[in-house]
DNA sequence: AGCACGCCGACT
DNA sequence: GTCGGCGTGCTC
């Protein structure tokens, strides 16, 4: 018997291990150098071991001399798989780290960072001729790649564009305070100030300080920004770059990780999931948009990639640049205090280039008719006879949000879920937004049977149909989920857009990232208003950031922008500061509103959130788990300023035929959540509950 | 989470 | 007589 087992993590929930690693005996084995002489040497390795009845992957993430486990019941591991890198200690630390700050076990958070393909034991097949191990797909791409050094960068300064006196300023600041001031760099710059340009020349300066660093670029959404990877493209050679992000189909998602990990990649553009790759030679990151919500994973472990993207970076002892024009309130709070260093770009890039003026029409005076009020009709027609582009924003697809029974009242409401059905015009069903459910449209209403049935409110389906009513010489093009559903439907909308053909685009969020479209030069905002009241207290940050965004479409050109936006409530104070693109004072008045309520970045939160089949079976559970919380804090003196607040309902209270319910924990100290948090967890766990719930740190909406 | 075992209703 | 429903229990 050896003398030591290795600590593999495999991907099962916590409740079948906290720790989330199994014990396991290492034998030799063909086809690896590992041998029992050198335990440290297995460490990061990714091996095949018998689970039960199963068979799993798994990352070694320790050895240890001694084992819980009886000697008896430790199986030996199967194989060390030939194909993937072996991890770093880096990489393996920022799995731990994860792991203890989100209350997950390790394998929940080392096992999806790995591409999809490598966590299916079943891939890995023995071939039978060689006696080697392979992988169902990507081999021969694999065998291509694999003996390739680091790919050189091509770092074309010709390509580089000029930059202006304020980019200037600030790319030589960054370039200086790289090796001397790793504070997180905070680059607030207004849309179209030019952000991108900076970190592209920031990064080529990375690139040749070290023949084979990497720089790891992170963005919400790549499918939104082609241009982005376009550019990383021409700037460092199509060799250099890999991207990484769901869109891509299996495996080339493997083979972008696999150049990333192996360190031949020297670029590495990717959503929220890239900022877990293995990256061996990691030396800068950008996070673009760092305010975004795209960068909170809303399954499984629920991290949000930016914080994670902060501590790798502290880790490494390497820089990180966050970029937006609204940044988040713990990023802008973080920065006022000296926390992270701050950078400003308060001017558009383009010569001439002004921010747009904001005009609010008022729709309790000047009622819109089919949700379009007399000026911004009249504007629309002029921007079309100017040959410009007019957007309009309506964030909610569809045709209308409400279907209604003019007889009864009754609203047709998702069976699975607390939510209406949406009507959609284009199907000719309802649909539901949450849990995916359609149906027909009933001939008569389900309740009274009366047949007076209507759809009530406006999506952008309705708004579509309106504009083609209104100028129905105009090309509208409308882009949304639902519009865009067709690979390349989207890329042809937006070169449309981009080439000014278009007259009228009529879009949801999707647009308001990102794009630069100079012909663009008048944006109508519709329907917000129910934004300004929103019961979460970080809905007006939101809001805020998204009108930016949407603002900041227009005028991007030689030609002034301008905005409308409709309202019913006028003399709302944030009015104020969208119109003149304040941010700072915006911000200084929500922390202080925040500061006062003792809500993040001024406190900590974390959410318990259970669900069952009966909402009573779910909060009887939060209850339980409540009452276990009251008696640590009773019990540990350091546990005195942790709150627990009432069990309630979800606000989404059903959500795919099951009830929802929370927990509410509020602490001023982070490091005393994490450690109250810890001591829940298991006491939740010891419970045995077959009912699903789970811990949520820094939840983004309560 | 998977995957087994285990004990009760409608079926070739 | 069995096929299969999902309750309960285990996985180094």
């Amino acid at each position: 018997m050896v003398g030591w087992v290795l600590q593999v993590a495999c991907d099962v929930p916590v409740a079948v291990s906290a720790a989330g690693v199994f014990d396991y005996a290492p034998i030799e084995l063909n086809n690896t150098p590992l041998n029992l002489a050198v335990p440290e040497a297995w460490l990061g390795h990714t091996v095949l071991v018998p689970f039960g009845k199963q068979l799993l992957v798994g990352i070694v993430m320790g050895i240890s001399t001694t084992s819980e486990v009886p000697p008896a019941k430790l199986k030996p591991i199967q194989a060390v798989l030939p194909f993937v890198p072996q991890m770093s200690g880096h990489w393996l630390d920022l799995v731990r780290f994860m792991a203890k700050y989100y209350q997950r076990g390790l394998g929940e958070v080392a096992l999806p960072a790995l591409p999809i393909a490598l966590r299916v034991a079943k891939n890995f097949v023995w071939d039978q001729t060689t006696g080697e191990m392979t992988l169902r797909t990507g081999m021969r791409t694999w065998r291509k790649w694999r003996a390739l050094p680091p790919s050189p960068a091509l770092l074309n300064v010709g390509q580089a564009l000029n930059l202006t006196h304020a980019q200037h300023v600030v790319l030589d600041d960054l370039l200086e305070r790289r090796h001397i001031d790793l504070r997180p760099q905070l680059l607030f710059g207004v849309t179209g100030s030019g952000k991108t340009e900076v970190y592209l020349q920031y990064l080529a300066h990375v690139l040749q300080d070290s023949a084979d660093g990497q720089v790891l670029i992170l963005v919400p959404e790549i499918n939104l920004t082609p241009q982005f990877a376009a550019r990383l493209n021409a700037r460092f050679g199509m060799e250099t770059v890999v991207t990484l992000h769901s869109g891509l189909n299996e495996s080339t998602r493997l083979m972008n990780w696999w150049r990333a990990a192996s360190g031949q990649a020297r670029v590495i553009l990717g959503t929220r999931l890239s900022v877990l790759a293995m990256l061996p030679n990691l030396q800068a990151i950008v996070v673009d948009e760092e305010h975004d919500s795209s960068y909170r994973q809303q399954e499984g472990v629920r991290y949000s990639a930016r914080d994670v993207a902060i501590y790798r970076a502290h880790q490494l002892n390497i820089p990180i640049v966050l970029g937006s024009a609204t940044p988040s309130l713990e990023t802008w709070h973080n920065a006022c205090t000296g926390r992270y260093g701050l950078h400003r770009l308060p001017e558009r890039a383009v010569k001439g280039a002004m921010l747009p003026e904001v005009t609010l029409v008022d729709v309790q005076k000047t009622a819109a008719q089919d949700g379009l009020s007399e000026p911004m009709r009249r504007t629309i027609t002029e921007t079309m006879v100017q040959h410009h582009t007019t957007l309009l924003f309506q964030n909610r697809r569809g045709y209308a949000p409400v279907f209604y029974c003019g007889h009864c009242g009754h609203i047709h409401d998702c069976p699975n879920c607390a939510a209406h059905f949406v009507y959609h015009s284009t199907t000719r069903h309802l649909h539901c937004h949450h849990c995916g459910q359609q149906e027909r449209v009933p001939k008569t209403c389900i309740k009274c049977g009366n047949a007076d049935m209507h759809p009530i409110g406006q999506g952008t389906q309705r708004l579509e149909e309106t504009a083609a009513r209104l100028w129905p010489k105009a090309i509208v093009r409308r882009i949304d989920a639902d519009s865009t559903r067709k690979k390349g439907e989207l890329e042809d909308a937006f070169a449309d857009i981009a080439a000014g053909v278009v007259d009228i685009v009529i879009g949801t969020q999707m647009l308001a990232k990102g794009h630069d479209w100079p012909n663009l030069n008048t944006v109508g905002v519709l329907d917000v208003d129910s934004g300004l009241f929103a019961q979460d207290y970080r809905a007006p940050e939101r809001l805020f950031a998204l009108l930016q965004q949407v603002i900041g479409r227009a005028g991007r050109g030689q030609q002034a922008g301008r905005v409308l936006i409709q309202t019913a409530f006028p003399e709302h104070p944030m009015w104020t500061q969208v119109r003149t693109h304040d941010f700072e004072t915006f911000a200084t008045s929500e922390l202080a509103v925040r500061q006062q309520l003792g809500l993040p970045p001024f406190a900590a939160h974390a959410l318990l959130q259970v669900a069952a089949p009966e909402l009573k079976q779910a909060l009887a559970f939060a209850q339980t788990a409540r009452e276990l919380a009251l008696i640590l804090i009773a019990d540990h003196l350091e546990f005195a300023h942790v709150t627990i607040n009432a069990a309630v309902p979800m606000n989404m209270m059903r959500l795919n035929r099951q009830e929802r319910a929370q927990i509410l924990i509020e602490c001023p100290s982070r490091p005393r959540l994490q450690a109250f948090l810890a001591q829940w967890q298991g006491a939740l766990v010891a419970q045995k509950s077959r009912l699903m719930w789970l811990i949520e740190v820094d939840p983004a909406e309560i």
